[in-house]
DNA sequence: TGGTCTCTCAGCCTTTTGGCTGATGCTGCT
DNA sequence: AGCAGCATCAGCCAAAAGGCTGAGAGACCA
């Protein structure tokens, strides 16, 4: 049986210590090294090219998951890379499949659906939880409503708290551009005022 | 030496593994049962008695945290209830505390402080989080900050998106009331705009 | 009884935001 | 070559939000 590498990325010890604890009681599997930072996950990679990371989005401070996972891919690693957190954002479910990862699974996920994403994830099998295919299935249907690069980058801001000047100064662009785009961003997330865009923003989008 | 008997309650599956390994490297720890519900917790905590709850707040769906800790006290049960959640909003906090949580920790904890934390609360001592504490310590030291019952019930309902015309009919007072209680709410939190007051209310004050 | 806090309201004025229409340059796809 | 989508910008106007001052009623406490 060839066993699988695997180098585990949170920032929690406690998460990266039950995965372990998971992953352990699996013949096929072999945790080769733990990082609690995108940085610390880099260089691991580097050391042990691992067969596939399984990678937490939100990291403290510093490089998050969606960069760790772009930084991993450009330097055109073979590591199988898998999104494991808590929260099924939109924002991030896209981001992290456009950086290059392999499947997207949620911290609730049941022990089974884990080994079943990194087994499938070595033969090139994209596996996601259920809740996240069913998100991803819905944007298909209705492309209309998913934001551009450039209006999730403003909702983003948005979310700051920052005014349409600042906005525009932040983005160097006209504060005419930033009305334009903040219409668009209303009209596809269904809302009316600023105010609603970043409620949705911050919990639908999952934003924070 | 006395071991001391542990009830998990988290509803995630690797965070409650994680907890458990970590605890297992000491010989005064027992975990005795794991809970993924409030409901569950009540009905555990109900056959084993344990000396410790360790329990996180954030729990999928039904009985949250704050909710179950309410309940377990007025059950008047002896266990130590310690809180083990990823954030430290102001009014999680706030709320734990006064629902009769004896520690409050962050999951970037280090081992040690889990460890410590979990025996302090068998002897009667409360242990934080270094920055929970400092919340806590803030209120206290800026009670100027604290918002009335008033206040923070319109910025729960501003968190939602609404308009002053909104907010006025929603609380049964006048376009002018609201935007003075906005007024205040805007000193309180530190910030010039309903936009920036929204993001603070729902990544500091935890209203989600 | 007086002071303080909280909640309530009004008017005035400035700034910000939002709705609308129209326009340009670039890219990528057909 | 042409079309669609994206990002950029402008001007105009109405609505909303915010800053400021002042003020009254009720609760609570010293």
């Amino acid at each position: 049986m060839t066993t699988i590498s695997v180098l585990l990325v949170d920032d929690h010890l406690v998460v990266r210590s039950g995965l372990k604890a998971l992953l352990g009681t699996q013949p096929d599997f072999d945790v080769v090294a733990e990082a609690a930072s995108g940085e610390e996950a880099l260089e691991l990679v580097e050391q042990h090219s691992p067969a596939v990371v399984v990678m937490d989005l939100a990291m403290g401070a510093g490089m998050d998951g969606i960069e760790a996972i772009r930084a991993l891919r450009q330097r055109n690693g073979r590591q199988a890379i898998l999104v494991f957190t808590t929260y099924d954002s939109d924002a991030d479910i896209v981001r992290a499949v456009d950086a290059g990862a392999m499947g997207y699974l949620l911290k609730d996920a049941s022990p089974d659906e884990i080994f079943a994403a990194i087994r499938g994830a070595v033969q090139g099998k994209s596996v996601m939880s259920a809740p996240v295919a069913s998100r991803l299935f819905q944007q298909l249907r209705n492309p209309d409503e998913v934001l551009t690069p450039r209006e999730a980058e403003l909702l983003s801001l948005l979310t700051e708290g920052l005014s349409n000047r600042e906005l525009g100064q932040r983005l160097f662009i006209s504060e005419a551009t930033v009305k334009t785009h903040l219409a668009h961003i209303y009209a596809k997330l269904g809302v009316e005022t600023r105010a609603a865009a970043i409620a949705t923003a911050i919990r639908r989008e999952g934003m924070r």
